[in-house]
RNA sequence: GGGCGAUUGGCUCAGUGGUAGAGCGCCUCGUUCACACCGAGGAGGUCACUGGUUCGAACCCAGUAUCGCCCA
C-alpha cells in the first residue's frame, strides 16, 4: 500500500531487470492471474467499508440453462471495465455474480436433458434416476418423457444448474471479469426464495399485492397465464369472414367481418362507433347470430374502427383485448368458450338454447380453437350466412414471448403486483411516481430514458405475477376450505416471515396440521409460482442481503449501477424500480448502463435460433481475453456493435505492444535515485499524458469507457511510435550522451509506463498485470487510478506540441528513405529539414533526439510548407549487419 | 401509426460551427539489439439526399430516403 501511495505522489521507484523475461508472450496469462487474483483475493469484497466508500453493481444473473453467447461477454466486460475503473479510483467495490434459475427456460432444459416432463399429481419418489443424462441438445419427445412428481423435477433441476454454473464462472474468469465469487446467489436459492416471498408478503401487507378473477392473456401451450411484460405482438396470417347477423325484428341481415368466427357462439354484442351514420338506426336494437339463435344487443362505442372491415365488430368473450374494454366498461355478460387448453368447451354452454344451435355445437365441442374455425366455417357455408369467400389477411396478435401460438384470454383468478398500471388503491398516482423515479435515474446513454417512460405511460394493467408453472418461487399462500371444501379465498393464511421460504404445496399453514389438507374445514396451498420477474425484481435486495444481512444491505444499497440490456428495460429494470419504490421509497440505483446489441455481419442481431452465435470460450482461447475485451470496450454504451473479429486483433496487437513496450521501457535497470526528467521532450511527452489522464478520467466518470480508450490508446501508439523511437538512443546511453539526460529518458519512460498501465488496466486486465508484475509489488488493479498532478508537477509548462512536432520531423527523415526505398538505419549525411513555420523552435527542443532516431546529419529550417520536408538529402552507405 | 437511434474513405468507427480523422484492408518498402502476433511511407471520402440559418455547416433547423429497435 505504501508503495501504491508512493507512486502516486512521486517518481516511480527503481524498476528492477531481475523479473523482465527474455521473452513475452500472451499465452497463458488468463489462467496465470485468474489462479493469483483467486488466491490472493485481489477482488474480494471488504465489507468494513461504509456506503460513501463503496461502489455497488447489480449484475444481471444470466440465464444458467441458456448458453453463453457473444453478446454476453460484449456487455459484461463494460461492467467489468467500470468495476476495475472504479475499485482503481478507490471504491471498494461489491460485484457480485449471480445465476437465473428460475423459470421456463430451466424446466424447458430439464425436460429435454433428462428426459422427463413434471406431473404435479404424482408422488415423490425417493433415490429417482432419470432415463438421460444429456441428450446432445436433441429433444426428448414429450411422449418419451417419463412424468414425475414436482419435488423430483425440482431436485433435477437444481441438479442441472450447478454444472451449468460452473461452466459459466470458468468462462467469466477466463475473461477476467473482477468478481467476488464469494459473493453469488441462485434465483431459485433458499435465500432469493425468501426475499422472493418476503417482498410479496409485504406488498400484500400494504395492499400492493392483490388477487383477482379476471380476463388474463394465457398462453395455452404452456398453459399458463402471461404479463404485459411478456408480450410479443407479431404478425400472423389469418382470414377475414365476412358473416351476417339477423335483425331481430325483421331477419335482415348486418354483415360484420371476423377473423375469429370460432367465437361466434361466444359473441355478447356488435359494437360500432357512436358516430358511425351507417349503424345510428340499429343502436339499441337486437340481433341474432346466425348458428346459435343468441340474440345480442347492437351498441355504441368509440373504441369500434370505423375503417376497419365493416365497421361493425363481433364482441366475444374474449377474442381480443378490445372486447375486454368492452366488456368491462359496457358491462357485458360472460360467455367463455375456449378452455385453458385452449380448445372449446365439452359441455353444451347454458345460454345457447335452441335446439339447433344445440346440435351444432355438438360438432364444435372440444376442438381446438383451429379446427373449430374450419367447423363454424363449414356451417355458414350450409347456413348460407357467409358472405363470400373468406379473404386472406396478416393481423397482429399477441404472443408469449416463448410461445408459438397467439394468447387466447381466459378468465382465472390471479395474483397481481402494482405497478402503476391501474389507477386505483395502493395503484393511485404510482404511475407518475414511477415515472419521477425514470427521471431521478441517469441512463446511460440518456436517451434510452425514452424506453423506460414510453413503457411506464403505456402500461394497461398492474403486474400479474402468478404462473401456472412448476419450477420457481411458489406463492406464500394457503387458503382456508369452507365446509364445503371451497377456497375461500378472502381470507388467504400467510406464513411467518421467519419461516420464509416455504411452499406451500408441503409446508403446513400456522395453525394446521398435515392431515388437514385438502379435507373440508382444512386448508389448500396456492398452487401457483411467482413469475420470474417478481424474483429477478430483486436482486440488489437478494444480492445485498435483504432480510439475512442487514448490515451487508445498508452498505451496498441502494446500488452504484445497473447494466444490462436494452431489451429488458421495460422488464427487469421497471420491475426493479417498481419493487424498490414500493419496498423502500428509493430508487435501487444510481446509474443504468445499457448495452446494445451484438450484430452480425449482414447487421442481424446475433441469435441462437439464426445460427450465427460464436462460442464465447473459443473466442477467448483463439484471440485472448484481452482482445475480446478491447473489442467490447470500443463500442459505446447503448450503441450496437459488429461482430468483428477484426477488432480483436487489434486488441491483441494492443496487448502484445504493451508487454515488448514495457520490457523496453524497463530493460534499462535501475533508474538512480537523483535522477531528474530533465529533457524538453521528456518533458512534452509527460504533459501529453497527464491531458491523456484527465480526459479519460472525466470519460470513465461519465460512463464512456470508449473514449477513455480511445484517447489512452492513441497516446499509447505514439508513445511506442515516435517517442520511444526518439529517445531509445539517448536511454541507451549510447557513447557521447550526458548521463543526465539518459537518466531524464529512463525516469520518464518508467513514469510514462507505471502510468499508462493503469490507464489500460480496465480494459486489459491481464497484459497490464503481467508487466505489472515485473516491477511493482500487489496487483495493478489495486493500484490508485492516476491523476494529473503529479505528472504536471514534474512536466511543469512544458508543451505536449514538442513531441507532435519532433515526430512529424522524424516522419518527414523516414519518409526520404521510404521513397528512396532504403532501409531506415542508411544514414542521411546532407539536407535540411524544413518544419513548417512556428514549428522550428519546438522541433529545436529535441533536435539531438531526431537527428538520432532518423541517423541523420542535417540543418534546420522553417518554411512555407504546411508539412515537414527534407529538402536535398543525400543518403549514406548503411552500415553492415 | 407514434417514438428513439443510425447513415462519414472497401470495412469498423471517432469527430456538436472554422481548412475532413483513426484503425483495419490495400499499394510500396524495410530482417535496426522492445516488438515479423513487426516497423516505415503512400493512395483512398462532393461526411445519405433536398432546402434553410450562418461570414462559414459532417456538426444547427425543416423535410425526404434507407436501415435497426421500441411502443401501438
Amino acid at each position: 500500500m505504501s508503495d501504491d501511495q508512493l507512486t502516486r505522489t512521486s517518481a516511480p521507484s527503481s524498476p528492477s531487470t531481475s523479473r523482465v523475461p527474455d521473452k513475452v508472450s500472451l499465452d497463458g496469462l488468463e489462467d496465470k492471474w485468474d489462479g493469483v487474483w483467486r488466491e490472493q483475493g485481489t477482488y474480494a469484497f471488504d465489507r468494513t467499508k461504509t456506503r460513501e466508500q463503496v461502489y455497488s453493481i447489480d449484475t444481471p444473473p444470466p440465464t444458467v440453462s441458456g448458453s453463453l453467447h457473444v453478446g454476453h461477454v460484449f456487455s459484461y466486460t463494460h461492467t467489468d471495465v467500470i468495476a476495475r475503473y472504479q475499485r482503481m479510483r478507490g471504491r471498494e467495490v461489491f460485484y457480485p455474480m449471480g445465476w437465473d434459475d428460475n423459470g421456463l427456460p430451466t424446466e424447458r432444459r430439464v425436460q429435454n436433458y433428462y428426459g422427463v416432463r413434471c406431473d404435479p399429481s404424482l408422488p415423490f419418489e425417493e433415490g429417482f434416476t432419470p432415463p438421460h443424462e444429456g441428450t446432445d441438445g436433441k429433444a426428448v419427445k414429450p411422449s418419451d418423457q417419463v412424468a414425475i412428481s414436482r419435488r423430483n423435477f425440482v431436485d433435477l433441476c437444481q441438479r442441472l444448474t450447478v454444472e451449468d454454473e460452473q461452466q459459466f464462472e470458468a468462462l467469466w474468469r477466463h475473461l477476467g471479469l473482477s468478481v467476488d465469487w464469494s459473493h453469488h446467489y441462485q434465483t431459485i436459492d433458499d435465500r432469493s426464495r425468501a426475499v422472493a416471498q418476503r417482498a410479496f408478503l409485504r406488498n400484500l401487507a400494504r395492499g400492493e399485492a392483490y388477487q383477482a378473477e379476471a380476463p388474463g392473456l394465457w398462453d395455452v401451450t404452456f398453459q399458463t397465464a402471461v404479463a404485459q411484460a411478456e408480450l410479443e405482438a407479431r404478425e400472423y396470417p389469418g382470414h377475414f369472414h365476412r358473416v351476417a347477423f339477423r335483425k331481430t325484428s325483421d331477419d335482415s341481415p348486418v354483415y360484420i367481418e371476423t377473423t375469429r368466427p370460432e367465437l361466434i357462439p361466444a359473441v355478447v354484442a356488435l359494437i360500432a362507433h357512436p358516430d358511425d351514420e351507417r349503424y345510428q338506426g340499429l343502436f339499441g336494437s337486437t340481433v341474432r347470430d346466425p348458428l346459435f339463435d343468441i340474440e345480442i344487443p347492437v351498441l355504441a362505442h368509440p373504441a369500434a374502427e370505423r375503417e376497419k372491415g365493416a365497421g361493425i365488430a363481433m364482441c366475444c368473450t374474449f377474442g381480443d383485448l378490445t372486447d375486454v374494454q368492452w366488456w368491462r366498461e359496457l358491462q357485458l355478460p360472460t360467455r367463455p368458450v375456449i378452455t385453458r387448453d385452449g380448445r372449446l368447451a365439452t359441455e353444451t354452454p347454458g345460454w345457447i338454447t335452441s335446439s339447433a344451435g344445440q346440435r351444432r355445437w355438438v360438432d364444435l365441442a372440444g376442438k381446438t380453437a383451429f379446427s373449430a374455425r374450419a367447423a363454424v366455417v363449414d356451417l355458414l357455408r350450409e347456413t348460407g350466412d357467409l358472405d363470400g369467400e373468406p379473404t386472406a389477411t396478416q393481423r397482429m396478435a399477441n404472443f408469449y414471448e416463448k410461445g408459438d401460438k397467439p394468447l387466447e384470454i381466459v378468465t382465472s383468478r390471479q395474483w397481481y403486483i402494482r405497478n402503476g398500471g391501474r389507477n386505483e388503491g395502493a395503484g393511485e398516482g404510482l404511475r407518475e411516481k414511477l415515472l419521477a423515479r425514470g427521471q431521478e435515474l441517469d441512463f446511460h446513454p440518456e436517451f434510452m430514458r425514452v424506453r423506460y417512460e414510453n413503457w411506464v405511460g403505456g402500461l394497461n394493467g398492474d403486474w400479474l405475477i402468478s404462473r401456472q408453472r412448476f419450477f420457481g418461487v411458489a406463492i406464500p399462500l394457503w387458503y382456508p376450505l369452507t365446509a364445503e371444501g371451497e377456497p375461500d379465498y378472502d381470507h388467504a393464511i400467510v406464513p411467518d416471515e421467519s419461516a420464509l421460504p416455504v411452499d406451500p404445496s408441503s409446508d403446513v399453514p400456522p395453525g394446521y396440521t398435515a392431515d388437514q389438507r385438502g379435507v373440508p374445514g382444512g386448508f389448500i396451498g396456492d398452487p401457483d409460482i411467482m413469475d420470474t420477474w417478481a424474483t429477478s425484481s430483486l436482486t440488489p435486495q437478494i444480492a445485498g442481503g435483504w432480510g439475512w444481512d442487514e448490515d451487508l444491505y445498508q452498505r451496498v444499497f441502494p446500488m452504484d449501477v445497473r447494466p444490462q440490456g436494452q431489451d429488458i428495460i421495460r422488464t427487469w429494470l421497471f420491475s426493479t424500480v417498481v419493487r424498490s419504490h414500493l419496498e423502500e421509497g428509493s430508487l435501487p440505483w444510481k446509474h443504468a448502463a445499457i448495452s446494445g446489441w451484438i450484430l452480425d455481419p449482414d447487421r442481424k442481431k446475433m441469435s441462437k435460433s439464426k445460427g450465427n452465435v460464436v462460442t464465447p470460450m473459443g473466442l477467448l482461447e483463439q484471440h485472448g481475453s484481452d482482445a475480446v475485451r478491447y473489442w467490447a470496450a470500443s463500442a459505446r454504451l447503448g450503441t450496437d456493435a459488429a461482430f468483428d473479429e477484426g477488432q480483436m486483433k487489434i486488441g491483441r496487437r494492443l496487448a502484445i505492444k504493451v508487454l515488448n513496450a514495457s520490457k523496453f521501457a524497463l530493460g534499462f535497470g535501475a533508474v538512480d535515485a537523483d535522477a531528474r526528467v530533465t529533457e524538453p521532450l521528456d518533458l512534452a511527452m509527460l504533459a501529453g499524458l497527464a491531458q491523456v489522464v484527465d480526459t479519460a478520467t472525466a470519460a470513465l466518470e461519465g460512463y464512456d469507457h470508449t473514449r477513455a480508450l480511445e484517447t489512452t490508446e492513441t497516446f499509447f501508439w505514439t508513445f511506442c511510435d515516435d517517442y520511444l523511437e526518439l529517445v531509445k538512443d539517448r536511454a541507451y546511453g549510447t557513447e557521447g550522451t550526458d548521463p543526465a539526460a539518459t537518466a531524464s529518458a529512463r525516469l520518464a519512460l518508467a513514469t510514462a509506463l507505471d502510468t499508462l498501465l493503469r490507464l489500460l488496466a480496465p480494459v486489459l486486465p491481464f497484459a497490464t498485470e503481467e508487466v505489472w508484475s515485473w516491477w511493482r509489488e500487489g496487483s495493478v488493479h489495486r493500484a490508485p487510478w492516476p491523476t494529473s498532478a503529479p505528472l504536471r508537477e514534474i512536466a511543469g509548462d512544458a508543451d505536449p506540441a514538442t513531441l507532435d512536432a519532433a515526430g512529424r520531423a522524424l516522419a518527414a527523415l523516414r519518409k526520404v528513405k521510404s521513397e528512396a526505398k532504403v532501409s531506415m538505419r542508411t544514414p542521411i549525411v546532407a539536407g535540411t529539414l524544413v518544419v513548417p513555420t512556428g514549428e522550428q523552435s519546438r522541433v529545436e527542443l529535441a533536435w539531438a533526439d531526431v537527428l538520432a532516431a532518423g541517423r541523420a546529419r542535417v540543418e534546420l529550417a522553417e518554411g512555407g510548407l504546411d508539412v515537414a520536408t527534407v529538402e536535398g538529402a543525400e543518403l549514406g552507405e548503411a552500415p553492415p549487419r
